[in-house]
DNA sequence: AATCATGACAACCGCCGAGAC
DNA sequence: GGTCTCGGCGGTTGTCATGAT
């Protein structure tokens, strides 16, 4: 069989820590250590379920935290590690000594989220605002595009599809941090340069008017035998570079 | 001075993977 | 192999502080 609860709900406390509680907390931890959470509540005298211990102790008792405002060096690191690993706060946090992954969380949706945005850049995408679709499935995004008439083309609309193959869930290393290695695997996105180019793989169906045509090819790979194939309904394009 | 809106952030909730049983 | 808890994570909510009206 399973273990027992970890803690009587009813017996405990919630909100905010009183400076005694985190006094017994930092009292019981600098004697016994971290670990067990479980226990350590009744242990440590306290009526708190073992995860608030442990969210208390890492978010802010910890005495290696850094306090205080973020730099402009940080900020920066937060930034491009969230266009590489997404809401992965705690790998961001891992490469940011003295940051928690909740200080970090708050602080983009508080701070650098207005700021991106202030910039014209979307905070999820990391591209100009313009140039940007909202994702609301990271899999699979159906949205549509309209394109206006260019060099006196009949304007058309984009039925499109976005099926993302290369999500954040294979940046990160088993050990749960990210190497600089893995940087530069899986490329950087950076403000103010070239060097940012990146791929999306994408189904790409296009419709025009109530008729639509099609061309398909492997979701992998160069996209060559897509090349060769002739347009067909409905219209589907396997490997799209935004740049 | 009172009220309301907004910002900041601490804390909780629910989910998931790993491991214990 | 199935069930269950623990530890950890990301998303969300609650609460307090501050500024605007």
């Amino acid at each position: 069989m399973g273990r027992s609860p970890c803690c009587e709900k009813a017996h405990t406390n919630k909100g905010a820590w009183t400076k005694e509680e985190d006094q017994l907390l930092i009292d019981y931890i600098r004697i016994h250590g971290e670990g067990c959470w479980r226990s350590l509540p009744k242990s440590a005298g306290l009526l708190r379920c073992g995860k608030s211990c442990r969210l208390r102790w890492i978010n802010y008792l910890r005495p290696d935290l850094k306090r205080g405002n973020f730099s402009d060096e940080e900020d920066q690191v937060i930034i491009k590690l969230h266009s590489l690993l997404g809401n992965k706060w705690s790998l961001i946090a891992g490469r940011l000594p003295g940051r928690t992954d909740n200080e970090i969380k708050n602080y983009w949706n508080t701070h650098i989220k207005r700021k991106l945005l202030s910039h014209g850049i979307d905070p999820q995408t990391h591209r100009p605002i313009k140039d940007s679709i909202a994702v609301t499935d990271p899999k699979t995004v159906p949205t549509t595009v309209t394109v206006p008439p260019q060099n006196g083309a009949v304007e058309y609309s984009l039925n499109v599809r976005l099926k993302t193959e290369n999500s954040s869930d294979n940046v990160a290393s088993t050990s749960g941090t990210t190497t600089d290695e893995d940087l530069r695997q899986n490329g950087d996105i950076y403000y103010g340069d070239n060097s940012g180019d990146r791929e999306l793989n994408l189904d790409l169906t296009l419709g025009f008017g109530s008729t639509s045509l099609v061309r398909s090819g492997p979701k992998s790979g160069t996209g060559s035998s897509a090349d060769s194939k002739p347009w067909r309904d409905p219209v589907m394009v396997t490997r799209l570079s935004l740049s």
